[in-house]
DNA sequence: GTCTATATTCAGATAGAC
DNA sequence: GTCTATCTGAATATAGAC
């Protein structure tokens, strides 16, 4: 534990950030694990090795520590989406990247669909949150990565090689593809009777199935 | 009130069928709007119109009445579908109908996905009762419409009109597109920047888009 | 900054009258 | 069968010592 030099020992420290830090991931598993309302301040603690009361000393209470936990995972999970919907590369291109960055993401933390999914659904005041973390603060109107793909998909269709299709409906599905297996990961489990293995398989054929089945759907 | 004839007024009647609804449906309306650990009995007693203590006098406690509000929920959902599925239909007719049936009934109960999604993954035992829902109790093994429905891709594959496609994927790839809009209506809103008559809209150009897309995608 | 001990609030559950 | 009143336990939050 390294210590910052010429402090008398007494002195009461500056807020550190690495207890925060282990507070806040605590936090994060526990919460995405029995929702927000399900979580106990008290799992919290123990799971990051400290004391309840700790937690209100850096978050104040169990609001804002929620707050903090959701807004940490929504910004890491759109961050590099927006860029590549945005960027300039060819349709089949963002499809395959897509699909490879959400499976990769979504397979090491497959909790997170449903844990976003119930939050935004009992909180919809969250939603305001999400919102800043998905487009620039304040920004009116459909976000400028819209725009570019309807521009694409235009050509492809006076080009002949697509259908047309909404930009919207684009989106969702693509979205629907990737990430509902995961939010409904119990369900489809039992349906297809696989156990935490067979899952995973299932997975790994989906990154391969999936962006040909996706750009089969767009051709004309 | 139509009461059983030759009663006295004073003696204790039997369970009132009529009361023990009305408290499921407000009980209904209450886990799926709040999640079972953010709902309150007080609330669902309020929205019955009924005092608090009757809710245990007729579920006990709690968890059977969420369990019993679960059970009612799942077991609509799943049963015209199986059914569609295991058919004899062409697979173009039964992608027709799948994508009616779900939209229209999605579109009367919105909460529903989001609810059965968190429910699932907070309380893995209730996967078993979700199970009975969907096949008849003790069944082993993958169930009936996924081997008839296996049977007929290869057919197609054969006949050359369609890909190749595990089952499973298959009805994975259906049930996203399906249902993930609803489960996650609250981010399509704000990221496509639709309100409550917009998304309407959307879901309404689903209903067609969605199937086109859907076949467009198993073509070879 | 971190802990122990305690206060407070709230929600699930029961007892008993009608 | 339905209500009022109450109990009990749990969980959040605070006070204060170290």
């Amino acid at each position: 534990m390294v210590k910052p030099a010429g402090r008398q020992k007494k002195v009461a420290a500056a807020p550190d950030p690495h207890t925060e830090q282990r507070i806040l991931d605590a936090a994060h598993v526990v919460f995405i694990r029995r929702g927000t309302a399900g979580a106990r301040m008290q799992d919290i603690a123990d799971e990051a090795g400290v004391n309840k009361a700790l937690l209100h000393y850096y978050f104040r209470n169990k609001n804002r520590l929620a707050e903090a936990v959701f807004q940490g995972v929504t910004s890491r999970i759109f961050s590099r989406l927006s860029e590549t919907l945005g960027s300039d590369a060819e349709i089949e291109d963002k499809v395959r990247r897509i699909v490879a960055i959400y499976i990769d993401q979504l397979s090491k933390t497959p909790y997170v669909p449903a844990y976003v999914i119930s939050e935004l659904n009992q909180h919809p005041e969250r939603t305001k949150q999400f919102f800043e973390s998905v487009r620039s603060p304040g920004a009116k109107g459909p976000p400028p990565f819209l725009l570019k793909l309807g521009e694409q998909i235009q050509a492809g269709v006076r080009a002949g090689t697509m259908r047309a299709i909404p930009p919207g409906q684009f989106i969702a599905n693509i979205a629907s593809l990737c990430v509902f297996p995961f939010a409904a990961k119990p369900m489809l489990c039992t349906l297809l009777d696989l156990d935490d293995r067979g899952f995973k398989a299932f997975i790994e054929e989906r990154k391969t199935g999936l962006p040909e089945f996706f750009l089969s759907g767009l051709r004309p």
